[in-house]
DNA sequence: CACCATGCTACAAATACTGTAGCATGGTGT
DNA sequence: ACACCATGCTACAGTATTTGTAGCATGGTG
């Protein structure tokens, strides 16, 4: 699958806006997983794989190089890490920690009616 | 695939933790998509599948399924719209638009270099 | 130089998504 | 009442993506 690069048409759009690009991506299996369990600190290839718990070595790579590309993360001796950018992406979604609780809370009280 | 239910064993994650539920359905083709496109207002099935441009209608109606399940659209007279919750969740999200505009001239910048 | 950990690739099996056709239902016009 | 149309959605075969396991290559350690 290639890289959704800002510009280029992507899966689910032909017009090439940046939003669209980026929804391509984080839509990818995995891909939010990645930039969530990497705010926490950098991490190896192999510790990666176990912070995500169930991702096969293949992908992980695969998503690591788009990540890469795309310079939302880049890798360090310490091993990979966010970027900048991939910093500033995750203060956007990081408020989605706290959602999901009170959302699986809403979710809870409703089936109990 | 099974609907992400919090709570429960998810694609990718054992512990049940919410955010986890979150980053699995939000990782499915179109899942986020679908909620953007929602954001501009209500629409109907076949609407909806012209703003996603390349959705499949089998594959929308399965996102739809799931997205009403955990409550973050639902579906009125006038069509599908996000519900409350779907409201709060696109909040957040939102700055995904401009963010991804100023990333996506970063990577300009940065291939002219 | 044996031993081990790490980063990563290979590849077949399993799963998810697409694309097209078309059915069922509920209007509208005549 | 009946043809005509739009809509919501399903069927299903073809294609693309993801998983799971095995293991290779490289570099450090005793």
């Amino acid at each position: 699958m290639a890289i959704p690069l800002p510009g280029r048409q992507v899966r689910g759009s032909t017009t090439g806006k940046p939003i669209m690009a980026l929804l391509d991506l984080l839509g990818r299996t995995w891909s939010l997983g990645i930039i969530w369990h990497l705010h926490t600190g950098p991490a190896t290839f192999r510790e990666l794989q176990q912070r995500c718990e169930k991702i096969s070595p293949t992908l992980l790579n695969t998503r690591l190089k788009e990540l890469k590309t795309l310079q939302l993360i880049e890798s360090q001796a310490s091993g990979y890490q966010l970027s900048h950018q991939g910093v500033d992406l995750f203060a956007i979604i990081s408020p989605l920690g706290s959602w999901s609780s009170q959302w699986a809370q809403a979710l809870k009280e409703e089936s109990k009616l």
